[in-house]
DNA sequence: CCAACATTAAACCAAATGGTTAAGTATGTA
DNA sequence: TACATACTTAACCATTTGGTTTAATGTTGG
């Protein structure tokens, strides 16, 4: 029994479908074309050079993230943006933030604590 | 020929990866991690039941995204946050900013713009 | 009623993902 | 020298992904 995948993925987290739903240009293309208003799959499927089945699977997928929220009227389904996962996005985000507006002093103590023989890096970023 | 794939995916693009590396719990939960500063493989490996060479793929998912960096110190592996690649999260994120403040003002234009009848819809939402 | 239109569903496929186990490769240590 | 430690690589596997084509579903308009 070589029983390859024993956890069977959970996928069920919010954050996951949110991160894999950004983490294609095409998408990402769909939702800075949506910033201008909403828009109909064919309107939205225009720019690319893929099939509309294609297209429309990218929308379920961003619909499903709950990125995208969907109006149908008539045969026409009307895309808007949704917005509000994207500030969770930025909520994830808050926690790290002290990361990239100052990371030196965090790595200069950790240096400090361990003195490696092979930490003797020639200081490359100056702090200004 | 069926040529099921014909744009061979590009994959290329630096959102792509960063996204992807962030699009798991695992890879999210070991960047929680090292905000508590850097860590060794085993050390970061210890909370999850999956194993080692699972735990080290992430880390080289999570190294090729520029999310942590890796100081090899002997036989030790020393992770350690980046930070700048989220900043680019950041960037990215902020032409949507608007759209978590004031939804409704561009929705609502829309609406005016295109007056379908059956978006007749009972005015679900009331903007206070 | 019938044809064109807007869109999804189904069936299929290659490649990527996330895991596994077993086998390296260095480095520390007795 | 030999053994344990800290990792990565390799080979493998099931499932998911992102695309395709063809078929189906439901409007809209003549």
């Amino acid at each position: 029994m070589t029983r390859g995948s024993a956890t069977a993925r959970r996928r069920s987290d919010r954050l996951d479908d949110l991160f894999h739903a950004l983490a294609d240009p095409t998408r990402r293309r769909v939702l800075a074309r949506l910033t201008l208003g909403p828009a109909a799959v064919t309107e939205l499927a225009r720019p690319f050079q893929m099939s509309l089945p294609a297209v429309s699977k990218h929308l379920q997928i961003l619909e499903r993230a709950g990125l995208v929220s969907r109006t149908v009227d008539g045969r026409v389904h009307r895309l808007r943006l949704t917005g509000e996962p994207l500030r969770q996005v930025e909520v994830w985000l808050d926690p790290f933030r002290s990361y990239w507006e100052d990371t030196f002093t965090r790595v200069d103590e950790d240096l400090a604590a361990r003195p490696s023989r092979r930490l003797r890096a020639p200081a490359r970023r100056r702090r200004s």
